[in-house]
DNA sequence: CCACTTTCGGGAAAACTTCCCTAGCGAGGA
DNA sequence: TCCTCGCTAGGGAAGTTTTCCCGAAAGTGG
């Protein structure tokens, strides 16, 4: 055994947190060292305490998984983050590694999964679930863009997520930190992308791609 | 035998209609004498042939099986309209018995049932699929209203169905032949009654009720 | 008959969308 | 290196929609 990993874990649900945590520390060389509820509490954590691995749910309450991703990764490029979702559609698993993320498993894994992914990222290595792996090479092998969706910038796509999950214009502005405007232009143009005319629509096309839990 | 059923077919998939035909004539007391794809269209077939029974699929393109319910009903009180859809969701079949449906099955049921449920139906009585009923039967039995939805009016519910689905407020006034800022007025009292903000919230709770296909 | 609800819409003000345009920044190619 | 292109971010003006408040007709139940 090497050094102690220390990990810090970014998920909604204080009870899940409390499950991870204990997975993780089956390991004798992995560490919790902090936790964190939400995207921006998360990102300053990170700055405190310089967490070798980041275990982050893509669901997130606000400013959402994604984009979070994103901002750590802007403060660190190095910042090693394994995405852990109950979801397995290549749309989120493509967001997510272009967003910069290290790794992505799903919560529906071994337990023993978690804490080798955990590892591997932490030794500079990438992770994904294999049955991930699968979907994806199938899917990029076939037909070069499965949807519409993949024709949104990474920014629009945020966008697109909150919009559908039914937040308002300026409700989308304030997560992302953006002008009212910024926004309002950002749905106009995915809109136009996506060739809808309502956010209904959206929330449609993003109940069909699965990008919305309920 | 006594006399021929006439029966109009109400269903936008010409290939489904055919099958409904090919069914309901096995029975030789039915004669299906007109067939519609859209509402509008069915009430003014309904109008010249005066079917005895009209077979109705609940998800109509454009105004919906429910208005045109409703329409029907209110040309001829005595209308004999068989609702035949895929949702056996409590909140559609109740709705579509408001509005004057003499009968709902489903269409999983077995082809007896459909021919069964014709001539019942015919013969002026009512007709539920036995599951349908239970549900419904247990649903009211229990709590009183199981849903938000059940706070909307009638013509309430029309708006957020088609809003739900990505109807813009123009398009939903065109649908149901009100006027602009009627449909306007409608939006925002929903929006209150389901304590949502946007439509794509709209949505997701007509997918949860499971009122939209896809 | 009265009260209540539902349906329908007008008017004014506030909010939002759309269209067009600017500007920085980074990536990729000539 | 320089140029171009796409992404990100937002301003301004005009147009459209939403909201809120109000009135009125029709139907319903007591």
């Amino acid at each position: 055994m090497i050094n102690t990993i220390s990990v810090m874990l970014v998920d909604d649900h204080a009870v899940v947190r409390a499950g991870y945590r204990l997975l993780l520390t089956q390991s004798s060389d992995i560490k919790v060292i902090c936790e964190a509820e939400r995207g921006e509490e998360a990102c300053q954590l990170y700055g405190l305490h310089r967490p070798q691995v980041v275990v982050m749910d893509l669901s997130l309450p606000g400013i959402g998984g994604l984009a979070t991703v994103r901002r750590l990764i802007a403060r660190d490029p190095n910042a090693r983050i394994l995405m852990f979702s109950i979801h397995d559609e290549p749309a989120y698993v493509v967001r997510a590694l272009e967003a910069g993320a290290k790794g992505y498993i799903t919560k529906s894994c071994a337990p023993e999964i978690l804490v080798e992914a955990v590892e591997r990222i932490a030794g500079g290595q990438n992770y994904l679930e294999h049955e991930i792996a699968q979907k994806l090479a199938l899917q990029t092998g076939t037909t070069a863009q499965s949807s519409s969706l993949n024709s949104l910038s990474a920014r629009e796509f945020d966008v697109f997520c909150l919009l559908a999950k039914g937040y308002t214009t300026r409700e989308v502005a304030e997560e992302l930190r953006l002008g009212y405007k910024t926004v309002a232009n950002y749905t106009t143009l995915i809109k136009s992308k996506l060739s809808v005319n309502t956010s209904a629509e959206m929330a449609r096309l993003a109940y069909r791609h699965g990008l919305i839990a309920s």
